[in-house]
DNA sequence: CGACTTACTGTTTTT
DNA sequence: CAGTAAGTCG
């Protein structure tokens, strides 16, 4: 993202945003006219409404999988090639570099260079710093300011609760932190947070403590994440002419993910758009998958009330995926009641059902989805397959199944490149030379590596900076000058404080790429690395190399800062034949050809904090995260769920998911592995053998009845699931349990235990070894 | 000040 | 179980 200098008047009309007088929308209008027509053309009808509807406030529902990408950048390009908008009177916002950076491209594609002309294409985040950066003095920051990450934020709130004699054991800094970013997200500085709000943390020390973060920020000219919008919002309602700028800038404003939008960001938009009422957010109310972060769905459900007169466009036709994966995410999705209801449809033919199969436990599962991408790969590429988990810890059990069966894979998401210590640890060295003031900075590396500086001193030089209202290193010039300190503690400080200004001495000098081994090298760092002989050193020398070469393309250090700060964010290059593992979050606005969905269990999928957190509305989140994941899927979704499962160290028993009574069966092929594995029932005990998982599965009074519960069904209904030969669960989906309360039974994992609860089918026995347990009557046998 | 042991605590993720 | 963070000892 470059910058403008903070000197440049962007606002004035003739600001030299084309430059040679040629501005692009006059080249773009000739483009138009010689290759006008064909923008539009191979756009379905409701594509090319919200293509066309330029004037006003609309809302574009875009279904998974219907040409969303396409139609926000055609729209760009229309607005531009029609001449109503030159490419700096387009605000488009993003909420991820990802697509901010596939928009442009995309838009590139369309109407070629022009599109580097749209300064205002970004993130929320990107945006609203740029827009900082030109008014910051209005909220008390020099435009200079320094944007800080998480790990800053909360050794600052560390520093504050100590300095409130406020235990960090029962109120820890993440808490506060967290609940900060909460607060921000909806919008509130200290003075507007609710009192039942503030009074959540410590006592009702909740609000004094934001107040006094935020003066703590303003003095280190810092702001974290959500200031960044939040001072947008008070500059635009403190000073009217200053939002009327932007007025006249932003002709026509379009959003992206709107149901991903927090207050916060919602406020923004509002304030900006409701001079000209251009305003065209698109999105999926039933992808909103980030209300624990923030995100309002609300926002977009209630679009029409806000924006009186909206357009709504419906995008209902899918490009993506067969006729029964739809039907079965559908199927999935209309459980929910906060919805504005789509209904995708496809002229996609024929196409697998989505295969639905339960094994015996974790391990079990990898080695089903292992066979099934060794079946896959004699005809397809691996890279074409993708296992979509809820949470990182399920991934363990497939890589070590794939790295025993030598298939490829990669895990996506995983561990950020700059938010590893030794990333960060180099920048807080180049942000200290560059600002010496950065308390922070300074704080995180004055004793990495080891130089003798240790807590006690630290604390002190802290004590004086803020007793004489002085950043630390000045404070720490101060103090080499005195006898506070012992002998080698002071000639310690001295020589880093040397370093420190040598370093910042050489930059403008020394290439700041180059500038930066240097500083790496001379302050120890490396060499400390090198002698570290834990099996991450290695790894962590490289990615400081990879860092120092990343650095070469930028202009400066400054820009590199800026970069880094903003775009925590670096092109993977994943161009190998691999399996790609990732969360269900991180998989939203992608898409495989075959996909698994595995772990889906009570507890773990739809989880059991979100259920525990946020009840009903943490449940519908969950169902649309299956809904996410079955829409990724092009050709072929297999769930699968586990009967136990190891969490944590300990084995638990599973329960299927809710989510798999509330696919539609005839979009469903309850698939038995037993015919595969050749195995009859190991233990049958007459009853289990009768029926197949699939027998009764696609019979809508069983479905009807699942969807009740297990608990109401019709009598009779046996569920039969096996894996590997060998029977891993039945289940009694009919009739109340055989077993009475007080049955001794036994169970394959848990051994030995007695009944203590029947509720249908589902027993709670306390075991003999392994304490109390719920579980699946058919799971466990007479004693 | 640094090495070692023990207690604890575990979703989802971007900026 | 497994990783980290804080606490204790030399």
């Amino acid at each position: 993202m470059t910058d403008t200098p903070a000197s440049e008047t962007p606002f004035d009309p003739d600001a030299p945003d084309g430059g040679d007088g040629r501005t692009p929308a006059m080249r773009l209008s000739d483009l138009a006219r010689a290759r006008g027509p064909d923008l539009l053309t191979g756009l379905n009808p409701e594509q090319r409404e919200a293509v066309e509807a330029v004037e006003g406030p609309v809302l574009v529902l875009a279904g998974a999988g219907t040409g969303k990408t396409r139609v926000l950048t055609t729209r760009l390009a229309h607005l531009l090639t029609t001449g109503r908008a030159q490419p700096w009177e387009l605000l488009a916002v993003t909420f991820t570099n990802k697509a901010a950076r596939e928009m442009r491209h995309r838009l590139a594609q369309m109407i070629g260079p022009g599109a580097e002309g749209l300064r205002w294409l970004g993130t929320f985040h990107a945006i609203a710093a740029q827009i900082l950066r030109r008014h910051a003095e209005l909220v008390g920051l020099k435009s200079s300011y320094t944007i800080i990450d998480t790990d800053d934020q909360e050794r600052l709130i560390k520093q504050i609760l100590a300095a409130e004699n406020i235990d960090p054991k029962r109120w820890t800094p993440r808490h506060l932190a967290g609940l900060i970013d909460h607060w921000k997200n909806r919008g509130w500085t200290p003075k507007a947070v609710p009192d039942h709000e503030a009074a959540q943390f410590a006592d009702k020390k909740g609000r004094i403590l934001y107040g006094l973060y935020q003066e703590r920020l303003r003095t280190l000219n810092a702001c974290d994440f959500g200031d960044l919008l939040l001072h947008n919002l008070e500059i635009f309602t403190a000073h009217p002419d200053v939002l009327e700028i932007y007025h006249k800038r932003f002709a026509y404003i379009l959003v992206d993910e709107y149901q991903d939008t927090n207050v916060a960001q919602y406020l923004w938009l509002r304030l900006l758009a409701q001079k000209r009422r251009n305003l065209c957010c698109v999105g999926d109310d039933d992808q909103s998958i980030y209300g624990w972060r923030g995100a309002e769905v609300d926002n977009i459900l209630r679009f029409e009330r806000d924006f009186p007169g909206a357009k709504v466009v419906r995008l209902e036709r899918n490009y993506r995926s067969t006729a029964h994966i739809l039907g079965a995410a559908s199927g999935l999705i209309a459980a929910n009641r906060d919805r504005l209801g789509k209904t995708l449809w496809t002229e996609a033919q024929g196409g697998e059902k989505v295969v639905v199969r339960g094994v015996w436990d974790g391990e079990a599962e990898a080695r089903l989805i292992g066979e099934d991408l060794e079946r896959w790969r004699r005809t397809r590429r691996y890279d074409e397959a993708a296992i979509l988990v809820r949470a990182s810890f399920q991934m363990r059990a497939f890589e070590e199944r794939f790295v025993l069966l030598q298939i490829p894979y990669v895990v996506v998401g995983g561990p950020r490149f700059f938010e590893r210590a030794e990333i960060r640890d180099a920048h807080a060295y180049l942000r200290l030379i560059q600002s010496p003031d950065d308390d922070l900075a300074l704080e995180r590396i004055i004793n990495t590596p080891r130089r003798g500086l240790g807590d006690t001193t630290v604390q002190k030089l802290l004590s004086l900076a803020r007793s004489q209202g002085v950043s630390a290193f000045r404070a720490a010039e101060a103090l080499v000058r005195t006898d506070e300190l012992p002998a080698r503690t002071r000639t310690a400080l001295a020589q880093f404080l040397r370093d420190i200004a040598r370093w910042g001495d050489q930059i403008g000098q020394t290439p700041h790429a180059r500038l930066a081994e240097t500083v790496l090298e001379e302050s120890g760092y490396i060499d400390a690395l090198r002698l570290d002989k834990g099996p991450t050193s290695q790894t962590r020398l490289e990615n400081l190399k990879e860092l120092i070469q990343s650095m070469g393309a930028f202009e400066s250090l400054g820009a590199y800062l800026e970069h880094v700060s903003l775009v925590m964010d670096l092109d993977q290059g994943g161009s190998e034949d691999a399996v790609q593992i990732m969360t269900l979050h991180s998989a939203k606005g992608l898409e495989f050809p075959l996909v698994f969905l595995p772990g889906w269990e009570e507890g773990v999928f739809p989880s059991q904090r979100s259920l525990d957190e946020h009840g009903a509305r943490g449940l519908e989140e969950e169902r649309r995260l299956a809904y996410v994941g079955l829409t990724r899927a092009r050709e072929e979704a297999r769930v699968s769920f586990a009967a136990n499962r190891q969490v944590y160290g300990r084995w638990t028993s599973q329960l299927p998911s809710r989510f798999i009574d509330e696919l539609p069966p005839a979009n469903v092929e309850a698939r038995s592995e037993t015919g595969y594995y050749g195995g009859g029932l190991a233990e049958g005990s007459g009853r289990w053998d009768e029926a197949r998982y699939g027998a009764g599965y696609d019979s809508p009074g069983w479905r009807r009845a699942q969807s009740r519960g297990y608990g109401g069904g019709p009598p009779g209904r046996t569920q039969v699931i096996e894996g590997e030969g060998r029977l891993v669960a039945v289940s009694d989906t009919g009739s109340a349990s055989a077993y009475a309360v007080g049955a001794r039974v036994f169970h394959q994992k848990f051994g030995y235990g007695r009944v203590r609860v029947v509720e249908g089918n589902k027993l709670t026995v306390t075991f003999d070894q392994s304490g109390e347990k719920r579980v699946l009557d058919s799971f466990v046998q007479p004693a």
